[in-house]
DNA sequence: GCGTCAGTCAACCATTTGGGTGAATAACAT
DNA sequence: ATGTTATTCACCCAAATGGTTGACTGACGC
């Protein structure tokens, strides 16, 4: 276990990705590469200022990267922070199945009551 | 591919997980089983109505599931549609894992510019 | 210098969100 | 019948969100 934990924000990674508009961004990005933010603006029926504030958004939760190089910001996408979530889920998951064993067992052998706590 | 698409609001899913309060009570509800509403309640420093409203929410985007037996509602966690989250990164990550493909194979092959699209 | 292009910042607006309170409903306990 | 328990509903309120427009900063083309 090498020094995992919290690099990332949860909720802040889960909001910013809740968003259709913001989710068709990444989507955009993991396609074509870096863009620049008036290239993403161009697809989007929207002024460029929502879409650079979507981008902060995502930027915020670490989910794209910005490389301003002279006058252009390059926005790409970073899928690591994807993997807080795979992780939560996991967790989540994990803990559920526990639980089931722990009845399961409790039903084979009727001592137990089955509380897992 | 067995008609499985839409089922859930990933919207809906993403922006459900995203407050702590609402994972915590996911965490509760997986490893202690089904619970009433005022069962966990109790653990968080939040009014009764504030709780309830949250599992709301939860429910609305599928995460749970009530089962009102007569006065008590019984709410368990439902992680069938954390499924569509993992699908969407899936599907995200493989998009952006075939763009560095194909940008590989431009390196080999200097004909191509590289360009996807 | 002058205009244009790339992008942010600031202010504004409507809607949603997360919280709270108090009343209403419905069933159980006495 | 009365009170208690379990929960939602209907409001209220402050703060955050998603969108807009307009002004500002910097760098490029001429």
């Amino acid at each position: 276990m090498v020094e995992r934990e919290s690099r990332f924000d949860l909720s802040a990674i889960l909001k910013a990705a809740s968003d259709p508009t913001r989710r068709a961004i990444l989507t955009m990005l993991a396609q074509q590469g870096p863009l620049r933010v008036t290239d993403i603006a161009r697809r989007f029926e929207m002024s460029l200022n929502s879409v650079s504030k979507h981008i902060k958004v995502l930027e915020n939760a670490g989910l794209v990267r910005r490389r301003t190089e002279w006058r252009e910001h390059l926005i790409e996408i970073q899928m690591d922070p994807l993997s807080a979530v795979d992780e939560w889920f996991a967790g989540l998951r994990s803990i559920w199945a526990l639980r089931l064993d722990a009845l399961e067992t409790a039903l084979e052998d009727p001592e137990d009551d089955g509380t897992v706590s």
